[in-house]
DNA sequence: ATCCAGGGTGGAG
DNA sequence: CTCCACCCTGGA
């Protein structure tokens, strides 16, 4: 586990959940609990809030900390691709956590066109005026059924745009199916992905977002602007639909090639490979 | 001051 | 397949 690796793993955009305290300790609100890592001495150390305690099975399993991970990271083409080795060099310990959909689809909802900061503000607008209190003055998500009791128009007045359209519809479904999200999580791949393209506001890179970050599946390839242009770039792969990108990702990066595009969208974003 | 892009999607041509 | 509107905010 390295310092960078961590830090971009909670703060680097597939969760909006945690905030820095300092260089190396973050504090994150995951459903009603409360959690805080440090990395001292290439050792990580946590705590949890009294209200909602997380177990060490939940933090180890938040944070893939088993060796299914270890063999993950073995299985991609590391030995054979040297953009992906450069990547996984310099992000050493970064993985794919296994946030709760309910979350995760909310928040990715908020991501298009927006940046972190953004996705992240809004969030927060969300939770602070929708959801718990919790201790040290942190707020939770207000969960899909609360969401469902806001109009369209509060929505938007929380910074949304016209991805407040989107939450209020997949709220309204949800609330006439409350099951749709655990029911999704627990079928194969492309059924899920099917169901979630189903939902208002869901595309293919959200669905993929959703099933990578909200239900484990590391099979799921989101392909974004970043992602889109590592592809063209590194690979030169310009002038290939999203689709064919798609078809190249699943057949050269393998069964685990979310966690591959985690590498490469990191190292995209940080602008690692500028550097030597 | 305008312009433009910020982890897209849905609809039209 | 390719365009482009959709909201709105901050930075060039």
């Amino acid at each position: 586990m390295s310092r960078l690796g961590l830090e971009e793993t909670l703060l680097g955009g597939q969760s909006f959940s945690w905030t820095a305290l300092s260089e190396s300790s973050w504090k994150g609100v995951i459903g009603k609990s409360i959690v805080e890592l440090s990395l001292t001495e290439n050792k990580l150390q946590w705590r949890t809030g009294k209200q909602s305690p997380w177990s060490e099975k939940e933090l180890r399993n938040y944070l893939w900390l088993d060796p299914s991970f270890t063999e993950a990271v073995d299985s991609l083409p590391w030995r054979s691709d040297p953009v992906l080795t450069t990547c996984m060099k310099k992000l050493p310990g970064l993985r794919i956590l296994r946030q709760p959909m309910d979350e995760v689809l909310f928040v990715f909802l908020l991501s298009s066109v927006k940046s972190i900061p953004q996705i992240k503000e809004m969030k927060e607008l969300v939770s602070e005026k929708y959801g718990e209190p919790l201790e040290l003055g942190l707020w939770s998500f207000p969960g899909w059924e609360k969401l469902a009791q806001i109009s369209e128009t509060e929505l938007r007045a929380l910074k949304m745009g016209y991805r407040a359209k989107y939450v209020q519809a997949v709220a309204g479904q949800l609330a006439n199916k409350p099951s749709l999200l655990t029911d999704i999580v627990k079928r194969p791949y492309e059924e899920a992905r099917a169901m979630l393209l189903n939902l208002p506001g869901v595309g293919p890179k959200i669905a993929d977002c959703c099933l990578l970050f909200g239900a484990a599946r590391t099979e799921a390839f989101p392909i974004d602007t970043w992602i889109s242009k590592t592809l063209e770039v590194r690979y030169s792969l310009s002038g290939w639909s999203n689709q064919q990108q798609a078809h190249f990702a699943i057949k050269h990066y393998g069964k685990h090639a979310g966690l591959a595009q985690q590498f490469l969208f990191s190292a995209e974003r940080l602008g690692l490979h500028a550097k030597s």
